[in-house]
DNA sequence: GTCTATACTCCGATAGAC
DNA sequence: GTCTATCGGAGTATAGAC
């Protein structure tokens, strides 16, 4: 076969094949012929709809940003609670996707779902009455905890092996170890009072700015 | 020469010269033949001192970890005051070497100088009179939050280029551009905002945690 | 026990035939 | 728009020189 009469690849099934890899495998397990396999055609066909294996890449990781809820800034709610719906949102397509984060973190660049997400909470706040450097800050620190809390599960960090943390080094990591086994549990609580916190020191913030009006 | 009266390597100098490559070319330019070129050696010589290229990249990220100060947590200050030195501390070595972030990120594993400072952090808040699972809490969440700020700029994120922006698609993203720009500055404000935000809220748990005691 | 030489497999990407 | 052939370079295992 040399030209198919109908199109075998279109940029479409590269993406959802390359993702589905991507959540399965790791982000390694993504070769050019790794990926070509999986949709059944050979290697250098990918680069008739994408210029470098990067470019697959950043769709994949904008496709996971495009399903980030953002109807909370929309609808009326104060910023705090839609700050916190949004984080929530935002962190749980992550967590579906964690291979990818790595990719997202890099920042928005030219991804169009990336930066309409930008845009929307930036928006908001400043609708909220926050001054344009103040939402700017705000969007930068959710992206800093949003994206740390994805991109290396804290728990998950510690090897399951209670050798590997001996007393004498490190006298209070005893249970550390048991940490790997209640991973999900222990990130979700960390998010989440990291996540009060934050909010709860951003009222106060939201304050001092208000009456400086 | 085959076996020279003085070892050309040492575990040491392998570490070194590699986290001056990572930081000056980024992770992408430490290839074992590179490394050891920089080194005045043949490739496979590295594997005699390391059995992996990852091997080295984790001595490289702990030779990072090893340079956060720890000293807050002993000289009785309180518990916040501690850990916002902690974090600022922390914040800035992964500053100094951000091309390594991303290996730091996968978590402490068998680390020795991650590991004291997961312990460090913990220990001081379990003696500040934090409930063991709330000093977790506050070791994934500070983790989170300090790995997130380091590993993407926000600022950094976005491209140089107002034309990237159309203000049909992204309506409050007009100066966007200019972020870039700025980076240094924006990241800096925006961590001590939420390092300062994540502290008042954290404090105010605190509060609630000892009325219960 | 530390190095060099060599070789194997896999990678991303390009050129040109159909 | 797909194929095959091919390139340079990666990680790393192994054999052997000294």
């Amino acid at each position: 076969m040399a030209r198919p009469r109908k199109p075998l690849l279109s940029t479409d099934r590269i993406v959802e094949t390359a993702r589905a890899l991507v959540d399965a495998e790791g982000l390694a397990a993504v070769s050019t012929r790794r990926l070509a396999a999986e949709l059944g055609v050979s290697g250098p066909s990918l680069y008739n709809h994408f210029r470098t294996k990067d470019e697959i890449l950043e769709a994949v990781a904008d496709s996971v940003s495009a399903q980030v809820d953002l109807s909370m800034f929309e609808d009326g709610r104060d910023w705090r609670t839609a700050l916190h719906d949004w984080a929530v949102s935002y962190r749980n397509a992550l967590r579906d996707h964690p291979n990818i984060v790595p990719v997202l973190a890099r920042g928005p660049g030219r991804r169009p779902a990336a930066l309409r997400l930008a845009d929307a909470a930036y928006g908001a706040m400043v609708e909220a009455g926050w001054p344009p450097a103040q939402a700017t800050s705000i969007g930068a620190l959710m992206r800093y905890f949003i994206m740390g809390s994805a991109l290396g599960s804290f728990a998950g960090g510690f090897v399951d092996d209670a050798s590997a943390y001996d007393p004498a080094d490190y006298p209070h990591l005893g249970q550390a170890h048991l940490l790997a086994e209640q991973q999900e549990k222990i990130d979700e609580r960390a998010f989440e009072a990291g996540l009060t916190a934050l909010l709860d020191g951003l009222a106060l913030q939201y304050e001092q700015v208000r009456q400086q009006v």
